[in-house]
DNA sequence: CCAAAAACAGGTCAATCGTCCTGTTTATAA
DNA sequence: TTATAAACAGGACGATTGACCTGTTTTTGG
């Protein structure tokens, strides 16, 4: 009958797409939903993927946590900082159009994440030594990035007198806790107030 | 034989005290390990409490979680924040003393657990919007705080051309994100950096 | 072509979770 | 006192969790 030919379904291994399939959904799983609250059958399903293939690339939840880290959360901060600020004219608009950058495309979308650094960073800090390391490091290749390109601008002859740790410091911390405020309100309008007041200096003299 | 005596074992009740420990230790908890991954065993041992007291006081663990947040986060931010703010010479001293006294306390007692309204915020407002809107309601009443008592100041006739809004925005991001990098890193050597580079007017013109 | 390893399927398993229920004891009010 | 409610004890319950295991299929190396 129409049982005839079923003539041995092909299966296609594709073990980096496989795998990269799993950061994906992991990845905005751990962001929106938070590493706890996803559980792995989660992911399973939202990825299409079996607990074999799951298992297979990610021993534990762990294992795939610190993968989410180490190649989705710090590529994250590079596109969205390191990159940038390279390649703007200075330090300090460099800050300012990432700033900008991120208020637009969060209002675009209608709905504020948070920063993935800071989301996973709060929630497994205290949980975990491993992970609280990998994301110290992250945020301190991110200071690094600014104070270098605010260096990079001394030596042109700018910005005298100020420090670039101190300038990087406040940058990340004023980014980091607006976004947290960004979250929490679900508006993007403290990215931007902390933008202005980074620039005209207000909490300064 | 010596089985005597056992003359009906008397139990006080107190509802308001069991009340206040099942908070205390849940307050704890949700800062060290996180709202969802304590779960309410943990709490029941850690406070000596029953499953029958703790499901009498709060029916449900996000009841719990919303009395931490009304009762202690908020009093928290209000103890640390606004009540040293109002009393501060100037919003602007007040802000620095109070970095400093964190700090101070901070490297007391070798260990960040964060800043307990942040912490928070992170892992509940994208969970649950009843959550989110009560921590927004306290980052609000931080950030209007802080500009009210700049106002005072103005009124004063001091801090010319500065927005106490721009300014209050900017002071609990700052706050904020050090304290978030200063829990990741566990120093609090960023909230000093962050409160100087506040201070200089650095990240200014 | 063939063996060995890698990739994947699908399910088991003990442990743990939050909720809720049925009793018993203590406090309150009439 | 008495009855009524509040406060607490202690456990049951189904659902869910992360880890892991045994097969099968696909790929690779010789």
């Amino acid at each position: 009958m129409a049982e005839t030919r079923e003539p041995a379904r092909k299966r296609t291994n594709d073990p980096e797409g496989m795998r990269q399939r799993i950061l994906d959904v992991a990845e905005l799983a751990f962001q929106e939903r938070g590493y706890h609250a996803t559980s792995l059958g989660d992911l399973m399903h939202a990825a299409g993927v079996t607990g074999g293939a799951l298992h297979h690339h990610f021993a534990t939840k762990k294992a795939l946590g610190m993968a989410v880290i180490a190649e989705r959360v710090a590529a994250s901060v590079e596109e969205t900082w390191l990159r940038r600020i390279e390649e703007a004219p200075s330090a300090r608009e460099g800050v300012a159009q990432v700033f900008a950058a991120v208020a637009k495309e969060l209002e675009r979308q209608g709905f504020v994440r948070g920063c993935p650094l800071n989301n996973l960073a709060h929630e497994l800090s205290l949980a975990d030594d491993d992970f609280r390391m990998v994301l110290a490091g992250i945020f301190e290749a991110w200071r690094a990035a600014i104070a270098d390109r605010m260096r990079l601008d001394q030596e042109a002859g700018a910005e005298e007198g100020v420090d670039p740790d101190r300038f990087a410091a406040l940058t990340v911390a004023a980014y980091s806790g607006a976004m947290s405020m960004a979250k929490t309100e679900q508006d993007a309008a403290m990215l931007k107030v902390c933008a202005e007041a980074l620039a005209a200096g207000q909490g300064t003299r």
